[in-house]
DNA sequence: TATTGTTATACTCTATAACTATA
DNA sequence: TATAGTTATAGAGTATAACAATA
């Protein structure tokens, strides 16, 4: 077996242990893994997102986004108001609690991002990010074979604010 | 923002990249990408397994592998026959067409795990490989904090055959 | 015309708990 | 008693397509 053809199903497994790690972690909190990241994605960015950069960022399907932001609307963590220059698009934020519940989620964390490190010296950790976003960004460039030649362009894209 | 405080989304960002691109190609053949896992896990195999041994190496759950194993039965890919020796258990395995659609899936994910390794030289895809099994195994081996002194005994755990 | 979001819909994966049959 | 699998059930994420409102 070489390392291509180990790679997919060792980055796999990784992630899996990782996403159930941190559902069995958050489920006291009464968040799931992917609620985490939505709310880090707002928490990250400071700023209110509409729906449609928050499913970039994810990154997710605008209405998958949608159905966990129903979700979260209910228990209080997120609010989405008019856009103030696009009535079309709707500005998504954190409420004041859901700030609190990043917070104390973001702590619960902690135990999770230990676990992963425990293995790892902090060199490798670092190249471990890297050549994570390295495969990352190839898979999400296109060109799979040779048939989208027109879509170089698009084989970075610039994100505008 | 330190490697620590990234990995988790790194690696996150790195599967789902992965697991959509790979539900794209095998969409053409009638198969998502979970089931691309589980026909491989019994075709790297080479033998029957049973049911939970299944669940284990994809790893997944007991009663997650039996609805997919349901669908694939329908689709003419696994069998599942008495156990020749545990009358509880089923005995899985791949059909003759599994088989073959296997290896066609196989020669479709070509594209996938060329796509992974375009951004990397062969020596990091295998530092990769590496630091990714390290950090699995620690997210799989308990003690999370030092709750649990009693299950050191479990942080590894041999798989009989 | 293109874009933002909503709605309806459907499917897969996930997982727990109660259950039957067997070891 | 413990284990293998089934069943019922529920929920979460995923995604497509048709649609309304707005840019």
């Amino acid at each position: 077996m070489t390392a291509k053809e180990k790679l997919p199903l060792a980055l796999r497994a990784a992630y899996l242990a990782l996403h159930r790690a941190s559902d069995a972690q958050f489920a006291d909190h009464g968040v799931t893994a992917d609620q985490f990241v939505l709310l880090a994605t707002l928490a990250r960015g400071g700023r209110a997102l509409t729906q449609r950069q928050l499913a970039q960022r994810m990154p997710s399907d605008p209405s998958t986004v949608r159905a966990m932001l129903v979700l979260l609307e209910k228990q209080g963590f997120v609010e989405r108001e008019r856009h103030p220059s696009d009535a079309r698009a709707r500005s998504v934020s954190l409420t004041a609690a859901g700030k609190r519940k990043f917070q104390t989620l973001w702590r619960a964390g902690e135990t999770i991002r230990d676990g992963m490190l425990r293995a790892l010296d902090s060199d490798q950790a670092e190249t471990l990010v890297r050549l994570l976003q390295q495969v990352a960004g190839s898979l999400n460039s296109p060109l799979p074979g040779a048939a989208t030649g027109a879509s170089l362009v698009l084989s970075s894209h610039k994100e505008a604010s």
